[in-house]
DNA sequence: GCCCAGGTGTTTC
DNA sequence: GAAACACATGGG
């Protein structure tokens, strides 16, 4: 096996030394497509902000923010920056929402269909329409994000630059096809770069996968 | 002040 | 395709 240890191992390793993380941080479907849109290049803390904001506006639902005027929009999800861009973004993710007949309608897709017809939505990528994917409708695809590429191209894994559809076949075929796994494998790596895994200051004392990790030595 | 955060679209070669 | 750039707030 190369690399070393193998994606399986590595998410045991992460399991065990975290426990269970629990995402999507979120009640609804809705409620995933919003926030996988809103914590584009932003912290969660700001688009917890930026949620409520949606709320007190009562702004937060499909239909409210297709109606809304951009400026209301943009104003209510200011703390996730980005604001002007995001309000476009969540408008045309609404609408697409709502032509696809919501969340009952985007559940009778098959998983290729479904990837495909977010895709097209303008300001939903790879990442963000994965964590749909995943964690509002709970198909076994591998979320690919800057922790994934961070972590693993120092454990020598990764290369770090590879297309991200390479990298997440990657992952699903090294992988039981587990809604379940795959939900608390992305989760777990974003813990572990949030806390541990930092671009400029890696606490490798402190992280499980430590062997085996180009940054172990010290900066 | 500077770095960082659960990216994406556009432009340009 | 791939690189460079714009987009913006809030916490450490």
């Amino acid at each position: 096996m190369s690399g070393g240890r193998g994606l399986h191992d590595t998410y045991r390793r992460l399991h065990a030394a975290f426990g269970p993380q629990g995402w999507w941080p979120g009640e609804t479907a809705f409620e995933v497509l919003v926030g996988a849109v809103l914590t584009q290049n932003a912290a969660w803390s700001n688009v917890e902000r930026a949620i409520q904001g949606l709320r007190n506006a009562c702004l937060f639902a499909p239909e409210r923010i297709v109606a809304a005027e951009h400026g209301a929009l943009a104003a209510a999800i200011r703390p996730s920056g980005y604001f002007n861009v995001k309000a476009r973004r969540l408008r045309a993710a609404c609408e697409a929402w709502l032509e696809h007949g919501g969340e009952a309608g985007l559940a009778r897709l098959d998983t290729a269909t479904l990837r495909a017809r977010l895709l097209a939505v303008k300001g939903l990528g790879r990442e963000s329409v994965d964590d749909v994917v995943l964690y509002a409708f709970e198909r076994p695809v591998f979320v690919v994000d800057a922790y994934t590429r961070r972590i693993f191209s120092r454990l020598g894994v990764l290369a770090g630059d590879e297309p991200y559809e390479t990298i997440r076949a990657r992952f699903e075929a090294a992988l039981p096809q587990d809604p379940a796994l795959f939900n608390e494998y992305h989760a777990l790596i974003v813990a572990l770069g949030k806390d541990i895994c930092r671009p400029r200051r890696p606490r490798c004392d402190e992280c499980p996968l430590q062997a085996g990790c180009a940054f172990a030595g010290g900066p």
